[in-house]
Formats: C-alpha cells, sequence, structure tokens
DNA sequence: TTTTATTTTCAACGGTTGAAAAATTAGAAG
DNA sequence: CTTCTAATTTTTCAACCGTTGAAAATAAAA
C-alpha cells in the first residue's frame, strides 16, 4: 500500500527542487513583465540570481513560449551587445467573465495585459438564479470569444459575480452554491480540453484592478462602490483580504448613524441606506421604478440636476457625501488604508460628495496628520470587475509559469 | 569588482537549495512543537515529506539540539518501535521586555513556550522618553534575568511598548524614534555576544499572543483593549496586519456617534471618550487624579458598585457597552472577525459591557447569521503583550531553525 | 589587437526522492 | 522455549534536479 499523506490543509507543502524552479521561473518572468523588454544581466542585477541562473532560466521561459529574444537594442558602450528579451504576445489567453444582472461581458487579455474588446451579451437573469442556468450563460459568453488560435496556451477563465456565490467556498451559504460547484458545471460545458476555472467576487475583483491601477507597489487600498447595491473590498500587498467570512471591506452595513433610517437588513443606520442608488435617487425627489431603464433615465436626470445646482439634489449627495465621509472613519481607524477608492455611481458623484466625505475625515486628519487615507475616483469604471478577473487569471500564470507547456 | 545586486526591496530573494533547506527544517520543528513527541513516520505523513528526508532532517535538528529522541513510546504492535523525538527544553532562551508606564517586565520562554517567571522592575518613565534612557532602562531589565546557561543558544530579545516608536521603521515619526534605532542602542548595552533585538508594539503583540490563546487555526481575530488609553489590533492568519501606516486595529478614534463628547484628537464621539478608563470612572462619578494609585483605587471602588448594583456605575458601563458595541459593529463591517477579544479593563467589565455590545451586534446578526464575531475576553490579563513578544521571538526560531548552530 | 561587457558552458555542491536494506519487535509455528 | 515470519519504522544510497561560481566563449567598440 502506498503511503498514506494526511497532511493538514493548513500545513505548507514541503519544498523540493520543482518549488525552486517554479518560485525561480515566476521571480524572472514577474521582472521581466514589470520592466518590459531587459537583457539577462538586468535580470541578474534586479532579481539577485546569477548569471548563469537567469540564461537557464531564461531558456526555460522562451521554451515554453513566454518570453523571446526582442530585437537588438541600442548598444550600451562597448562589449557584447545585450540581448533584451520581452514578454511573447498572445501566447496565453486569459480569458474573464463579469456577470451583471440581464447581461454578462467578456473579454480576454495575453500576460501583458493587452486586452481584447469586452463583449456584452444578454444573459437569462444575473448570479442570484440556478447555477446550471448560470454556467449556460458563461459559457455561451466564452464560447462568443472563440476558440484560442493554435499555439496559444489556455490560461485560466475567471468568472467574476456578486450575490450568493463567494469567492471561497468556506463562505457559501451552501455547498451546493459554492465556487467550486459553479467552475465545475462551467468547466464541464466548455469545449477543448479541459480548462481551470476560478470564481472570485465582482466588487473584489474591482477592487483589485483598482488597485492594479493606482500603481503603489504594495500597503492597503480600500474599494467601495455603490450600484444596486453597496459593496467593497480591500486590498492588502497585492492581495484580497477576505476576513473570516469573506465580508471584508463590505461597507454596504455599516452603522453610520444611531437612528438612522431602517435598512433591509433589519439594523439602523447602514451606509446602505444613505448611498444606494435607491436611497439617493429617492432622497433626491427621483424615487419610483426599480427598473434598469427608469434607473438609469432617473441618474441622468440627477446629473443635470446636480449640474443645474438644484438645491434638493445637492442636499441628496451632501447626506450621502457625509455618511459616506462617517464609513470611510470607521474604515481608516480600523484598516488604515493609503488610497480609498470609489466605483460605481460613487465616482460619478464625487465631486459633490467630497464636502462630506473631507468634514468626516478632517476630524481625523486631527488625530492622525498625514495618516489619513486619499479618496479618488476609481480609474476603470464598469469594467474594473473584468479587468481584475483578467488581473487574477494572469497572476496563475506569473505565480507558476511552469504550467505552460514546453515545445512550441 | 564583484556583482552589484541592487534588488527591489518588494522582489522575493531568490530561492536556492539552502532555502528549500530552511523552509524543510521549519515544517519539521514546527509539527514536532505543535504534536508534541511524534516519530519520524508520523511528521512525514503530517508534513508530506518522504521518510528519508525526515531522517536527514530530524538528525539536522538534532546537531542543533533544538529536538532529541524522547524515551521509547509505546509500543503500537508489533514492528520496528518508533522513536519520537520531542523539542529540546531549554536549548534557546528567547527574552521579551514589556515596558509600561513606571515599571519594565521581562520573561524568557524556550521554544516550547515554557516560561520563566515574570519580574517587574521599575523603570525611568516609559515609553516616551529619551531613547537612550528607555535602552538603559532594557538593558537593565535583560541583566536581571541573567546570562544564560551554556549550551543555551541566545535567541532574540523582544521589546513590547506602546507609544511613538512604532514597530515598522515606514510608520515612525522620525528616523531618531524608528524602530531599529531603538533596537540599535538596546543591542549596544547588552553584554556577551551580540543579539538580535526586535521592537514591536505592545497591544499588536498582545493581539499575537491571544489570537494564540485561542488556538484557532487561522482567521481574523480582533484585539481590542483599554488602560490608560484604547488600543487594539489586528491579527489574520497569525500574523499582524499593520495596514498602511501602521493604525490599523487601533480602534481608539473610530467615531461612535455624530454627538459625542469631543476627544483629546479633536474629533468627536471618539470610542475613547466612552471606554477609556479615565471617561468610564468620571462617568461613574469616580474621576478625579489621574495619579496611578488613585485610579488604581477607583477602579477598586468601581468594581464594589458593580457588583453591588449601584445604578450610576452601571449606566456608566451600559453606555459604554453600547459604544463598544457600535464599535465592533464597524469592525465586523470592515475586517470581518470570527472573534473579538477584549483585554484590559474591558475583560473585567465585559460582564456589564455585554448587554450593550449585544444589542449592537445584533443588529449585525440581522443582516448575516451567524456571522457575527464571538466577543470573548482576553486569557492572558496585563501579561498578554509579554507573552505575544515571547511568541515573536519564537516565531522567529520556527522559521529558521538554521539560525541555531550546529554542534552541541 | 586590445579592452570591455554580456552570455554561455561546465563541474561542483547541496537538497530531496524512491527503492532497497537494515533494524526491531509481536505473534505464529514447531 | 526456540525459531521463524510478518509487520513496521528507520536508515542508507544512488539518482536526479537546480543553483552557483569560475572559466570560456562571444561580440562590438576603441
Amino acid at each position: 500500500m502506498a503511503t498514506r499523506h494526511n497532511r493538514d490543509v493548513n500545513t505548507p507543502a514541503p519544498t523540493d527542487s520543482a518549488a525552486v524552479r517554479r518560485a525561480n521561473l515566476s521571480l524572472v518572468l514577474r521582472y521581466v513583465a514589470a520592466h518590459g523588454p531587459c537583457a539577462r544581466t538586468e535580470v541578474a542585477a534586479g532579481t539577485g540570481l546569477v548569471h548563469a541562473s537567469v540564461t537557464a532560466l531564461v531558456a526555460d521561459l522562451i521554451d515554453r513560449g513566454l518570453v523571446a529574444e526582442a530585437g537588438a537594442a541600442a548598444s550600451t558602450g562597448r562589449g557584447r551587445p545585450r540581448r533584451p528579451v520581452r514578454l511573447v504576445p498572445g501566447r496565453v489567453r486569459t480569458t474573464a467573465v463579469h456577470v451583471a444582472w440581464g447581461y454578462s461581458t467578456v473579454m480576454t487579455s495575453d500576460l501583458a495585459g493587452v486586452t481584447g474588446r469586452p463583449r456584452r451579451l444578454p444573459n437569462s437573469g444575473g448570479p442570484f438564479g440556478p447555477l446550471e442556468v448560470l454556467a449556460d450563460d458563461i459559457a455561451s459568453a466564452v464560447d462568443a470569444v472563440g476558440p484560442p488560435e493554435p499555439g496559444v496556451h489556455h490560461g485560466r477563465l475567471v468568472i467574476a459575480l456578486s450575490g450568493p456565490v463567494t469567492e471561497r467556498d468556506q463562505d457559501a451559504p451552501s455547498p451546493a452554491r459554492s465556487a467550486s460547484h459553479l467552475a465545475r458545471l462551467v468547466a464541464d460545458r466548455l469545449p477543448g480540453p479541459p480548462c481551470p476555472v476560478d470564481v472570485v467576487n465582482d466588487a473584489k475583483a474591482a477592487a483589485l484592478a483598482e488597485y492594479h491601477a493606482l500603481a503603489v507597489g504594495g500597503g492597503t487600498v480600500a474599494y467601495v462602490k455603490s450600484d444596486a447595491g453597496v459593496a467593497g473590498a480591500l486590498i492588502v500587498d497585492g492581495r484580497v483580504f477576505h476576513g473570516s467570512h469573506g465580508l471584508a471591506g463590505e461597507l454596504g452595513h455599516i452603522p453610520v448613524s444611531l437612528d438612522g433610517p431602517v435598512c433591509r437588513c433589519g439594523a439602523t443606520g447602514c451606509l446602505t441606506t444613505y448611498v444606494s442608488t435607491r436611497a439617493v435617487l429617492e432622497e433626491a425627489g427621483l424615487g419610483g421604478s426599480t427598473a434598469p431603464h427608469h434607473v438609469s433615465a432617473a441618474l441622468t436626470e440627477l446629473d443635470h440636476r446636480l449640474r443645474a445646482g438644484e438645491p434638493v439634489a445637492l442636499a441628496a449627495l451632501d447626506r450621502a457625501g457625509h455618511a459616506l465621509g462617517a464609513a470611510l472613519q470607521s474604515l481608516a481607524g480600523v484598516a488604515d488604508p493609503d488610497h480609498v477608492v470609489l466605483g460605481g455611481r460613487l465616482a460619478d458623484w464625487l465631486p459633490w460628495l467630497r464636502p462630506g466625505i473631507d468634514a468626516r475625515l478632517a476630524a481625523r486628519r486631527g488625530a492622525f496628520p498625514a495618516f489619513s487615507p486619499a479618496v479618488t475616483p476609481g480609474h476603470l469604471g464598469d469594467e474594473a470587475a473584468l479587468h481584475g478577473a483578467l488581473a487574477a487569471g494572469r497572476e496563475h500564470i506569473l505565480a507558476d509559469p511552469a504550467a505552460v507547456p514546453k515545445g512550441a
């Protein structure tokens, strides 16, 4: 009988020479990806590896088709000229699907982050329907981008969605609605060779994308967005911070006031009751149906009124700004981020929200000068989740280039 | 000229066979430390390493004096009997000093966590004085426990203190008050061979200790304490979460109410103004001098009145409980911990605080059933910071057993 | 041709692995 | 009671893999 291994899930796997190779391949690939075309000497200096190792590792990456010699670089003086290498465009294809209510968006990217155009397709409902229907929708969205060309390695498919399918199985409401279950259903529906599928939360993915867009090398970044609901996430040193139940950074039900409106969750004074699209529209006198086309028209009207300086609209945003400011003050006290990125409608509304936010955060500046987070609008708009899902997919390749087969 | 390496500080070091050895030695040592006396076969099954590797790794650890063969274990049947190994008591000595106002406490521990008795010594002030004075005090505290016996490896000295000497240099108010500067000053004052010195925040250390005492294998744990001031920390998967400026988890200035008392920090309604010792004593009609002996007497008196059911005292604690509950609701919304540990006076007061806390958290339970954190008193009392500092020191040995020299 | 800088080659070293051997005991057989 | 066999743990050893350092090869400028 073969030896049975019953390692704890928490204990790390033992390290062997394969792990060493994986780690160093990753190190070199990340360096090339981050620094563009660069010679082996530069890689050696930048990574701490010895020239001989870089030669071997780069040769391995070339075998896998991930990097290639770039055209001769400008001579830097005398001596043997450098032979820079760069990422091979299009060698791996990462696919992301963002499932929203009524439509899905699909987009692909290569390792360098060069994306295809996003395609938007109607779907049968949204993230809350039966998993089988969801899986059908996702598979047909993937089908819409067509099969990869020969020679292109099929990387991960990453699905971003909100709702009861959580990112980590342990946080799922039931095993039947677990991320891994959905991933399996989708994988079974995809033609061709089996493809690894990941499921991520859309707010967490958007947060990751905005984090990368900020291009700060580390630190804590918070993301808060408001569309249909209020959602958010925390990114710590480039990784999503989940908390114990996957709810970290979900500011929707943070208490803003002791005597505020009653929230659907049962509590009073939740942030949602101040800054959700529905709440702001109602406060501005534009409430009514929650049908998408009506909400869309109301948002346009709100924008007009804000620009026209209509007092009721301004008051609604001022109220939301103060509430958001209070929530961010709590966020700052707990998580101590250096950036807070606002997404969804909050990004559009930021000019009118800012006075309220600043008024609240000014209090914190009194306690901790210069330690107050910078509040900025997101750069990626509604595509943030899609970009974040692609970044998560690329990260798998960057972390383990050996997963891409050798021999072009 | 030797090759110059200019690696980014953020890029990981390259991996080589020494790193493999380090990682696997650590894996085996952690297993033995966690599971007590255990045979090589058990280690192999538990870690995923092969028998041959475990033999070599255990032999290495025996060479370093970290583990030794334990007395023969009870036979488990036929076959060659197991030869369990266990940690060698007292092989390494980790020293921790906790600097408080007016006195310091020093304690030592070996790798198994067997501690000496804590010794309390008066000091020249506290964490806020000149670093040179602080270093003198710390060095004399270390001196009080005497030099290690021959054959004992001198591990880290870990200094726990609050105040402007932060745990990470990047968070220090100025380079002159940085943790590494203090560490250097202390190291220079210690007799004998140079000893690595770490500086940690006392609340973060206490949080780490209470996290270990909970014996949950991972997840997010928050710690909040109130003594002179309110402090706290977050532990995520066994490691301190610092945030961008080292302030994560410091709930003292989280906003609890929009119209509360004005805090010394300038803001209104900070948690500190409700649950600090001073605030509670004043609210209970026991305010007055802040001299230590007076505060101590007032606390005793407060305890009497609480047990006697005196209404003003009960009201003061009820008010504090509601404020703390609101802060924990924010904490739960941002960091999503599964445990909140209360330390300092909060642990003593918990019976009277609990109704207020529960009233607030009940609201959150409406939104996320079963996702509400458990609120418990700390197990370690005033020695928590000391234990956490020792745990941090032990962690260095567990992470890199190769730092302990071979050859007894 | 010399100098300089980059890249490659190669033997050496350290670490893990798998298989085989050694060690050691309990139970079965004689 | 002795001997043998089966079972289990531990150790040994050759093989393999990856990094390293030094030397060699390469290539262009001076």
